[in-house]
DNA sequence: TTCGTCATGTAATGGGTTACATGATTAC
DNA sequence: GTAATCATGTAACCCATTACATGACGAA
């Protein structure tokens, strides 16, 4: 997931690692962002596996083996994604299995790179989520159910709290579909942004 | 934060391992439970440390050193949280440093144990997580300000929903905290609590 | 010259998962 | 008798975090 990240944001542009992880906390959700402890042992994965490249040598071969661990600075380093996997990008987004879905942050990932997707891969994607989400609001809705009277207030304010998120997010969800699809109708022509009628007010039950 | 959950249930009703695993799900969000390669090494930790006892001995110290690892069945083990303990509890609640709201996962599961807890101590925790999630939403509005026409649609709708989500959770949390301030000026007769003005209405960003 | 920020990295650790392995009990 | 479910556990692994370590560069 997060070497997915990084070769989403490399694909716009090459980035250095630092600036990588500022950029990474904007695609995670705004809020905490991953650590260099992730970061930098994925570049260099990354750089091993040749998905991405550097602009300096690995100084790693340089050196004798028996070596200091080289730690500290060593220059800064810009990390370009390789020509071959970018133009295969749209593929590894095209991979569609419920990994795609299943995990809320996978999908947001996929999601913050749809504008290098194709429209029916983007709406496998959605409806996968969708399904999902269904399902766990379904799990829920059944537990919320079964035991109401049985629990205490907080545990039942904190169901029915999740209950309205998941709620929520299948309406969310429903209404890119329905973007994506009438998109998918006009078929190629003038790409006027329709305004998407969002934020009914929450009828708070 | 799993240890904590079991004492939790624990200190309801005595159970074995796999009933605690279906109760934890509800506690957890209804949604996936914790496996049993967290579960038993979890209960196996909390009995070494004396949290929790057994109806049954450990079976591992009548058998010889040198004997096969032990797998399969050997009875239902029905675990108990230990009494000095669970006159503890409420202690261990109370323990409301950042780490009981700074995870939402933490924080779910004190919620969910808010009957055995002190009024004071849940306010507390309440507006601790208050807190952190006004956090949230500040640094997310902050970054939708900031970015707003560089960004595609879909992060864009990522990131508005994820600024909702958060701002509903708010406002949840403010609801609480009035019901709360309101019982406790209740209770505790004299007290008169402050009339807070918190239930603004939904204004819908 | 010293402090804050930029910048790169490793090591130890943590908290969970999946896959595996086994066996009891119940319903058909 | 046999299949589904109940029930307990280990081992290998995964992915991330924290703590640590180093150093360049610009501004006060």
């Amino acid at each position: 997931m997060l070497e997915f990240a990084i070769l989403g944001l490399l694909h716009q542009t090459p980035m250095h690692g630092y600036e990588l992880r500022k950029q990474l906390a904007q695609v995670l959700g705004g809020l905490r962002s991953i650590s260099y402890g992730s970061l930098y042992p994925a570049l260099k994965r990354m750089r091993a596996a040749g998905l991405i490249s550097t602009d300096e040598p690995d100084p790693h071969a340089l050196l004798p083996a028996d070596a200091p661990p080289l730690t500290g600075r060593r220059g800064k380093i810009v990390y370009t994604i390789t020509a071959e996997v970018k133009e295969r990008f749209h593929e590894l987004v095209g991979q569609t299995g419920p990994e795609a879905y299943d995990d809320g942050g996978s999908f947001g990932v996929r999601l913050a790179f749809f504008r290098h997707t194709a429209s029916d891969v983007r709406l496998r994607i959605l409806e996968g989520r969708r399904r999902t989400v269904e399902r766990q609001r379904e799990g829920l809705r059944a537990s919320l159910g079964r035991t109401r009277e049985r629990l205490d207030r907080y545990t039942l304010e904190l169901q029915r709290h999740g209950l309205e998120s998941v709620d929520r997010e299948v309406r969310w969800l429903s209404e890119l579909i329905d973007t994506e699809r009438r998109e998918a109708g006009e078929a190629g022509g003038s790409s006027t942004s329709p305004s998407p009628a969002a934020g009914e007010p929450p009828t708070t039950t």
